[in-house]
DNA sequence: GTCGTACTCAACCGAATGGTTGACAAGCAG
DNA sequence: CTGCTTGTCAACCATTCGGTTGAGTACGAC
């Protein structure tokens, strides 16, 4: 599995409102499919399914303890997602901080055709 | 649209690749829908629904200029994910940090019981 | 062994997703 | 007005997704 197919599955995993909150609530440590469940409407077998997902997205690990399965959050997969956000926010910014000399720079020439047809998309092309 | 519903719909709209690079591709300036389309192996129309897709979840907006419907990047969005991610990791990272602190504590006071069978799990619940 | 607990697996179902093609609309260019 | 360019909208189709119920498995308790 790529890192683009694996960015893709842990975008993918996090859509849904239950796993997001599945997520949340495993930073205050492992827990199991029952606890996992029972705050939500849904049966165990579709939490288990939401596991699944999560599980092949590399965000969560299941072990076997007893009859129980703790499920284990492994924070590092939110490198994946923070790393491809910081490069392309980090790219969009640099453009706008470059458009925003431009203006400036239109504004200080005092350039008379400042007053024609002046949408945002055309300032920045 | 609440903030939860509002954060599936960019999860989900970073989930599939096409609009993952569409999305990069934009951190170069703003384009039309046909430019946009040209490298992938899809229809122009697949494109355009890519395109609504962004714009539903607020990451993309669409003027009007000429013939053309210019697709300019909202950076911002960026914002909400990133926050999202960075709150729960950084929980995360604090539980950890507390079970270090805790096996430490553990290591020092030289417990004989150390040697049972010691499940990365077992030691995190 | 048998029972209860804690799940997973399998089959099914309706809704959403990502793709297609065909028809339509909006704006110049002649 | 006609035609070309640039897209959108609508209908359709196959696949995936999130849910269900029912059956099966793995383990500890008795």
């Amino acid at each position: 599995m790529d890192e683009t197919d694996r960015l893709s599955k842990v975008f993918a995993a996090l859509a849904d409102p239950i796993r997001r909150d599945i997520v949340a609530r495993l930073t205050e440590g492992d827990q199991g499919v029952g606890e996992l469940a029972e705050p939500y409407d849904v049966s165990l077998q579709a939490v288990s399914k939401h596991l699944k997902v999560l599980e092949d997205a590399g965000l969560v690990t299941r072990t076997r303890e007893a009859q129980r399965r703790p499920v284990h959050l492994e924070a590092e997969v939110f490198d994946l997602m923070t790393k491809w956000i910081e490069r392309y926010r980090q790219q969009a910014e640099e453009r706008f901080r470059r458009l925003d000399v431009l203006l400036e720079r239109m504004k200080d020439e005092q350039d008379p055709h400042h007053a024609r047809t002046t949408t945002r998309d055309e300032d920045a092309s």
